[in-house]
DNA sequence: TATGAATGAGGTTTCATTCAT
DNA sequence: CATGAATGAAACCTCATTCAT
């Protein structure tokens, strides 16, 4: 890891913790390693550090969208209810490169405390939290229901229910304390649960 | 308002936009129109502020708890379904008294950008956002099926399934922006509409 | 003399001796005797000590020049030649109350070297160096013409060789190392002979 | 232009716009277009830069007093007194070479400025501003009274007058804000019309 | 109740400079 | 010649807090 690097590291873990204006650059710099003038030759100034964590984030996702965009032509074989969720979009995805993706869920948690006071950030959390992911599912769901497994008035219906368990889990286990194995394996398992309840 | 009261008014307005640490005493002393000198006669330190603010949050979510139970005993008349999400619980107790609430909101506000190293606030958050509600919910569901509106076994399936929205949407619409009437009016529609799709 | 006046003054010389930017909050504050935050709890920032000091000597300014309009009026008895280079106006205003007032010539300084790279102070000095003397003069020398000491066309062309020593000698002797009495009399020694060789 | 040449043109703009201490390394390096390191590489440090300057100047003063010295010993055919301030020291050295000259006027302005805490450039402002040209307009006119002209004693007369005139427009026109061709214009105009005020 | 004046600690940022490459 | 990376010192300024009045 580069110096600069190990800043975008560090300062990502302190702002996710105690949001931005509550992190020092002395703290950062002190955890990594350095000194504060030495953090000057790298970003313009503390704003740009935050700037940056949003681009890569941002470049994140968009690099994921674009891999569930090149799924779109592949079949699915005929799934069965049960098989929903586990749909390698929704597994691979959702959870292990996004949800379960400790760079992603630590810049969720700084966009939670950020989103109140910055207008872009704002933006950015609704879309990722909540506009993107509906509308991943749905674009599943509908795929699924081409194949037969239920209508598209049922998938809709589906998409929703969905979406709000993913949801509400996701503030529940995700976005709360520290991301363990354990947290994630929690909201696994409550997924898999409800989604036997979503009825058809 | 007394000065005191409008100091912590001030204060949640602020610590619930920009976080606890990046609000300055001199910044609540300016929009309330005091020298800083003044707020120490009223409060210890700053961390007395919260501390005040946290205090009332619980008084006032206990008074609207132990409301919920002094209804506990009085009979509801037989309800359809879809009478359910207008149940005078939900819509006085949990909406109008608790998450529309300009005090409760900003509180949850604050907390949410807290809860991420305030060990105290992470178990208040949790309880009033997760735990508290979705024990009101199973308490007004189970009472719904004494009445034999449904089974008991369906009742915890609605439950789980009302939680998720409600809780999606508290996220979505509540805890996003500005607290406006337009917002609540989405809010509440979106509860109403989803509820309809809740299957028994 | 109040804290604020102690650091309008020691700022002053110091301003006047290295320039704004080369002097430091802490230079000022260690010669005050007070600690740097205490600075600021009497001025906005850096800037305002600067402006405070511009506003104090324009306020000065104006006094003198009401001083002399309001002398105006009074007659001078029939002077001759010699005894104009010791006009009241001239030696109590221009001299005693501006050019070797302690206040005044430090302000000069400072405005010689700010006036380079601020076009506020660039004004304020082309005014209270060539300007205002230039007129204050002519007035004087007009009001003597008027008393028959000489002509009206006489007058300008004294003004104009009076103004041109007056300024060369400021600029040798009171803009130069520190303002010492001996200074000062050399400066006074040079305008009375140099008035000498003023022809009419 | 080499780059050594080039950084010394960069900063003597700046430091005669805002004093050394203002500017920055960093102000220079980014005119430039070098790295702050690089500029270690021609300078041993900041002071360098400065001293290089000076040093510089002082070579200039030097070749044009030398100049004006090898001009003693050819005589100037007789001239009568309007011609004197066209007199070919006086515009080609003291005017064109000297306070026309761009690299001249910025050192002088750099001087103006920092005089005041700075032994050396006092000494050389002095020197530069003041004794020179008074010397050099004695030496002209003195030369013209042995050609009959006028008496010695009214040489002196008129080396005081124009002396005065000159250094007095010299602070109004030229060293105030930026030395343009209607500045240099207005200048030798007035040094003109003065010149016929002076009488013999 | 409220304020004026002060302060130590710490905030972000810029400074001139060095040194290995 | 030029640069990338680093640094100690110091710049300006804000912080929460205290205390006498």
């Amino acid at each position: 890891m580069t110096t600069k690097e190990k800043i975008m590291d560090v300062a990502l873990h302190m702002f996710s913790e105690r949001g931005y204006e509550a992190v020092s650059i002395r703290d950062i710099c002190g955890e990594v390693g350095i000194k504060e003038s030495t953090l000057y030759y790298h970003f313009k100034n503390k704003k740009d550090i935050l700037d940056s964590l949003i681009e890569k984030f941002k470049d994140h996702i968009n690099g994921l969208l674009s891999h569930i965009d090149e799924m779109d032509g592949v079949p699915h074989k005929k799934l069965k209810q049960r098989d929903v969720a586990s749909s390698k979009v929704l597994d691979t995805y959702m959870m292990d490169s996004y949800l379960f993706d400790p760079f992603c869920n630590l810049m969720i948690r700084l966009m939670m405390i950020e989103q109140f006071h910055n207008e872009e950030i704002r933006a950015l959390y609704e879309k990722t939290l909540f506009t993107d992911p509906y509308n991943i599912y749905m674009n599943v769901f509908k795929r699924l229901a081409l194949q037969g497994a239920f209508s598209d008035e049922q998938a809709e219906q589906i998409v929703r229910q969905y979406h709000a368990y993913m949801t509400m889990l996701t503030f529940k286990y995700l976005l709360n304390g520290e991301l363990t194995d354990k947290r994630k394996k929690a909201y696994a398992k409550e997924v898999h649960n409800l989604m036997r309840g979503i009825s058809l």
